[in-house]
DNA sequence: GTAATTTGATGAAACGCTTTATCGCTACCT
DNA sequence: AGGTAGCGATAAAGCGTTTCATCAAATTAC
């Protein structure tokens, strides 16, 4: 059927070995081909037609130049959360930079990694796991079949290789904006308890405070798990505090939950900045259809991908690589729902400029 | 390093060839195995935690149980276009149900598609072409090379297979939409001249004057290329014209056209839908976010991506199908942008209720 | 009771490639 | 001259699987 490196040698009148160190420019052999061998076994392939077939390499080299990307059980690609589009994006275009292959995962709720994949899963070179809960079994599946893996958003356990935002900055770049805009009790409101991200953003907040001097005081710091409901609730109890205590300014630590306290807040009867001012944080889609405009912690995430790819494959190729624990730099999306009737002083640290996503 | 189907065979004491059918159920091998020397053989891999290597075979019978989905060369994942996300995420989903594997390719701008995947292009059984250019290099590489592919968005051409939504369908829903709620001159902003989705979409749109008995007037049917800028210019064109040519209505074959439109009616001192009544196309998620709430016709972006897996895999299995050209349904999401002020009746043909999505 | 079929099992030949070990040759130092 | 290095090239040994051709034994058919 398709036409085989023996076929070019024998058309070109060489050995297979010459011809797959012409055409397939060997690694680790030492063999070695003159430039008149070279130029017919090249022409012989040409009027071959012939392709190296990747398989057949695969096989002996044990190497695929394949990558997977595990994106996390919940529905991968839905419209309202773009996190795993953007991932894929950056995964992609690094990829193909990097002249590899990219296999897609998912593993969905309900099915079984080994009995989905685990059997027939081609072979990769490594993989990218996307928010990989820690006792994920395809974490296991890589860590005893040593298979190179980087986690995108993920705690930076030493041996490990993980990407993250800098959170403690996000949260401070948000805390120190509203601290300029002149508030001096903002609240916070807590993700997930036990995920990684709560807890750096809570130390971006409170790293801010102290920087400013303003007193760290525990009931402005609220459970909501990123949850509409929650934050919904716990905002409407900060309000209704006693006007002493009572914050004038709200860092949520998600864009949905920053909805579900400006709807707290305008059900109150309040005004949303000039009562209460809201920060929110990842800049998703809808910071933008949010009334007034929600002001909004970006963070790269393409390139969180991006980078993601770049120290994996670093690591399956054995290159000298700085660092193992990538942190990308956030920005602060500001838009209505902080006030602009304030002085706003730049961020001296600024590093990629804060943009300002407009309808189109 | 590996554990071979060899070393299992020698622990169970039977050959290699019973190991490979008793594990990997062979296909079309006429070999047999006892009850007996299969449980042995299994009790051994189990021992020796043997995986099957999917390369090796690979190699042998010439199928991977990979697919691959080859995405248009506009940046895959955009922000603001979910488009390529949701055939993802029914691509993803399809293929796991079917117990394939899933590669992901793109067709970057100025990338030669030989050079950055053909040579070390990991054997695929078959391919997805996203919305495939009629001149792209890997609808040629597929026919040549006799690789199954599927097209989506594509004109059905005799000998493909095809995956479309049904474009004719869907100008009919937005055209009668507009015809019931009592307009008569109802202009229409053409697509892309080029696309089969124009000339389809123009299709649905006369045919529904057609039924309604109501003239086609060639005046109201203006180019705009998908586009804001054309139509925005288009769309005043049409409004400056004398009022008994003037239209009453605008159908657009696009969100951003209509979003375009709209600018235009409002720049001229009109109200929408007040003045002038819009319909979008593609629901994107940009439709929530004007003002007013654009309706607009939604077809089920996911779902053509799992019906072309379907098919893909039916034509590499050989299993018979009826038909080899998809037309998925079409819904109208009805919003504010034609107003509620006229009586709504009810689409009688009405398949999958005409969803509204809100803002969270 | 013999022939024909089925059952259970096996060795070995691919699949298309990389790579090791080997070899002849020329050229270059001592 | 002898030894060594380097170049150019090759035959052949795998890589881990599937499957073909074969075969002995057991079962069934006639």
């Amino acid at each position: 059927m398709a036409v085989t490196i023996r076929e070019v040698a024998r058309l070109a009148g060489a050995s297979t070995a010459a011809v797959s160190a012409t055409l397939n420019g060997s690694r680790g052999s030492n063999i070695r081909v003159g430039t008149a061998t070279q130029s017919r076994i090249k022409a012989a392939a040409q009027q071959l037609g012939y392709r190296s077939n990747p398989v057949a390499r695969s096989l002996v080299t044990g190497r695929s130049q394949v990558i997977g990307l595990m994106l996390p059980y919940v529905e991968g690609f839905s419209d309202d959360n773009p996190f795993c589009a953007l991932v894929t994006s950056g995964v992609i275009r690094e990829t193909i930079q990097l002249h590899y292959n990219l296999m897609l995962y998912t593993s969905m709720q309900g099915t079984n990694f080994h009995h989905s994949h685990g059997d027939h899963l081609p072979k990769v070179d490594g993989v990218v796991l996307v928010m990989p809960p820690s006792s994920s079994e395809i974490l296991l599946h890589c860590e005893t079949k040593g298979i190179p893996y980087v986690s995108i958003i993920r705690e930076p356990i030493p041996g490990t290789m993980t990407v993250n935002s800098d959170d403690v900055d996000g949260a401070m770049l948000a805390t120190r904006h509203l601290i300029e805009l002149g508030h001096t009790r903002i609240a916070h409101l807590l993700g997930d308890p036990d995920a990684y991200t709560t807890t750096q953003r809570l130390a971006g907040y409170t790293r801010a405070l102290a920087a400013a001097k303003l007193p760290f005081d525990e009931t402005l710091v609220r459970q909501a798990s990123f949850d509409w409901r929650a934050s919904y609730s716990a905002t409407r109890n900060l309000i209704e505090l006693p006007k002493s205590k009572r914050p004038t300014a709200i860092f949520a630590s998600n864009d949905l939950a920053a909805e579900g306290a400006m709807r707290a807040i305008r059900e109150s009867g309040r005004q949303v900045p000039h009562d209460v001012a809201v920060v929110g944080y990842d800049d998703t889609w809808f910071a933008t259809t949010t009334q007034p405009q929600l002001t909004s912690v970006r963070m790269p995430i393409a390139e969180m991908g991006a980078s993601a790819v770049r120290l994996l494959i670093a690591a399956i190729e054995g290159t000298e690589i700085s660092t193992r624990h990538v942190v990308e730099p956030v920005s602060l999306s500001i838009r209505e729902s902080c006030g602009t009737n304030h002085q706003q002083i730049p961020d001296p640290r600024q590093r990629g400029s804060a943009s300002c996503t407009h309808n189109p």
